[in-house]
RNA sequence: GUCCCGUUCGUCUAGCCCGGUCCAGGACACGGCCCUUUCAAGGCUGUAACACGGGUUCGAAUCCCGUACGGGACGCCA
């Protein structure tokens, strides 16, 4: 039975690479027909944990990411918070030391320093002297007559090599004497991660292990600790970090200082900055970040193209595919095409996927979308307006946000804003632009039914009659019923808005002309 | 410093294990043309890469060695 976890920390935020990690082992799971778990790696010591958990859980739930096991729901193997399960650490700890594995170590911070210091000095690679070793009740009461306090260790392998096979990397070998003596529990009997991290896989049943690059170098030390304890060797597979756009530097959501300078980075950013503007949306600093994915959530993303998306960031099933659908991506996904590179983050071809979605979203849901981000921006839209808007907008709705682009079909016509430069530009300067508009705006009011394609003709048979080019009239008018420059069809825009509005829209602009 | 790893078009990548079908495929981006009331979109089309140096071989992106560059891990963090 295939079981593969995730494990957040509860840390307010989900990292677009550990969302690409979560991922993998969602659609292991579901390929293989098995399980897929949320642990939730918090410690005793954090507070809010509640609090910091939920925006993680909803970026699961938002990208469809579902859970059998774990947060909130839990299940058989449980608890499944690590600040639940101390005393099974506790257990594991005493077993280490009861087998010989690991040993208590009375050195004080200071002693470790001086050797590692000595070791580095000698160009000798350091290695624990196990000096202030114990190993017996009477080695402990000596040490604590110094008045010395303890820390468990791993009583490491000095010879030999640690071999385990990976399904990203292949066979892996490292020399036992590559490693410390790791501690694994506190002077306060709190336990450490890598400990921890074996226990609860254990009793999790987890079968495949599978996690960033940067825990290779923890999986010696685990496989000792768990052939120790007697637990079952998952199967491993170390999937690389996500990098930044052009480097192969690990994506860090505190450097967006930095990826801002990056065009297509910045681009991305400051798309999500005006919608979250014209939205009025409260974000905060922390999450509002490309690299975070309650950005993507809150901007108005397809969680289809963000998903598909990272699915490529690293992965590929051959050399042309690149869309799947989620039976698709759980169908085709395997470890063994998972690629050994860095995959760097990049923005332009999130766009592409997002704009591909957005192309192939059914109408209706667009429209609810897009009302929920009318309804924060203040503005009262009607749905079948909302609708209108939407289908001549076409796909220049990128992502849901984009509606306020459009504001203009909401609000009232006295609230209008106007584009000055472009007002200028077509309705100040051209000297014979006012009277123009002013005439066509009599045969527009004289037509019926109000329709584009009426509308439209009405537009021929006036440039004809006038003698003059369309794009002496129709900039005007765009200006004047719009308030902008572009937009979608003009003479959609105008069969939208309708005889009266565009009127009062052609008067009020006129006037202020 | 020690150990491990990576390097293919501007970007993301396929191909590498099992050498010839690769004068390297796809996508995104970019350029040109067409379409066009603006902005998009669409159609056609184009530019563009095996980090470098040796070796093995009839033949190397693919195998071996070295160099350069980049990265990761080296915690009483997770």
């Amino acid at each position: 039975m295939v079981r593969t976890r995730f494990a957040p920390s509860p840390t307010g935020y989900l990292h677009i690479g550990s969302v690409r990690t979560a991922l993998f082992n969602w659609l292991f799971a579901r390929h293989h027909g098995g399980q897929f778990i949320l642990r939730i790696d918090d410690t005793d010591r954090q507070r809010n944990v509640a609090e910091a958990l939920a925006p993680i859980l909803s970026g699961f739930r938002w990208l469809g990411l579902d859970w059998d096991e774990g947060a909130e729901i839990g299940g058989p193997h449980g608890p499944y918070y690590q600040s639940e399960r101390l005393d099974r650490y506790q257990a594991a700890a005493a077993a280490l030391l009861d087998r010989g594995l690991a040993y208590w170590d009375y050195a004080t911070e200071d002693e470790l320093r001086a050797e590692r210091q000595e070791a580095e000095q000698a160009k000798r690679p350091y290695r624990n002297s196990r000096r202030w070793m114990a190993e017996t009740p009477d080695d402990r009461k000596r040490f604590e007559a110094e008045g010395r306090t303890y820390v468990v260790r791993l009583k490491m392998p000095r010879e030999g090599r640690c071999v385990f096979d990976d399904h990203v990397r292949g066979r892996v070998e490292v020399a036992w004497t590559e490693e410390q003596d790791h501690v694994v529990q506190r002077a306060d009997g709190t336990v450490l991660y890598n400990l921890a991290n074996i226990v609860d896989d254990e009793d999790m049943r987890i079968s495949h292990v599978i996690r960033a690059a940067e825990h290779l170098s923890n999986t010696p030390r685990q496989i000792f600790m768990l052939e120790g304890l007697g637990y079952r060797r998952p199967e491993y597979a170390h999937v690389p970090f996500v990098a930044e756009t052009g480097s192969k530097n690990k994506l860090s959501k505190r450097r967006i200082g930095e990826y801002l300078k990056n065009p297509e980075f910045r681009k991305l950013y400051q798309h999500g900055e005006a919608i979250a503007q014209a939205a009025k949306l409260e974000v905060a600093a922390e999450t509002f970040n490309p690299v975070i994915v309650d950005f993507y959530q809150q901007v108005g993303y397809l969680p289809d193209a963000i998903v598909n998306y990272l699915l490529l960031l690293g992965w590929s099933l051959d050399d042309k595919t690149e869309f799947f659908s989620r039976e698709e991506m759980i169908r085709a996904f395997s470890l063994e095409r998972v690629g050994k590179a860095p995959a760097s983050f990049d923005p332009k071809k999130l766009s592409a996927f997002e704009d591909h979605y957005m192309r192939v979203e059914p109408l209706d849901r667009k429209v609810e979308m897009a009302m929920t981000f009318l309804d924060r921006a203040g503005l009262t839209a009607d749905r079948a307006r909302v609708r209108q808007v939407i289908e001549a907008a076409g796909d220049r709705i990128k992502v849901a946000g984009d509606i306020l682009d459009y504001a203009g079909f909401f609000v009232p016509d006295d609230a209008l804003a106007f584009d000055e430069a472009a007002f200028d530009k077509r309705l100040r300067t051209p000297p014979e632009a006012k009277a123009l508009l002013q005439k066509f705006q009599a045969a527009l009011n004289a037509l019926d039914p109000y329709t584009a394609p009426a509308v439209e003709q009405r537009l021929q048979e006036f440039v004809q009659a006038e003698g003059i080019g369309h794009n002496q009239i129709i900039h005007a008018l765009r200006v004047a019923v719009t308030g902008k420059a572009v937009g979608f069809g003009l003479f959609e825009s105008l069969a939208i808005l309708g005889k009266s509005q565009c009127s009062a829209r052609i008067d009020r602009a006129l006037s202020r002309a």
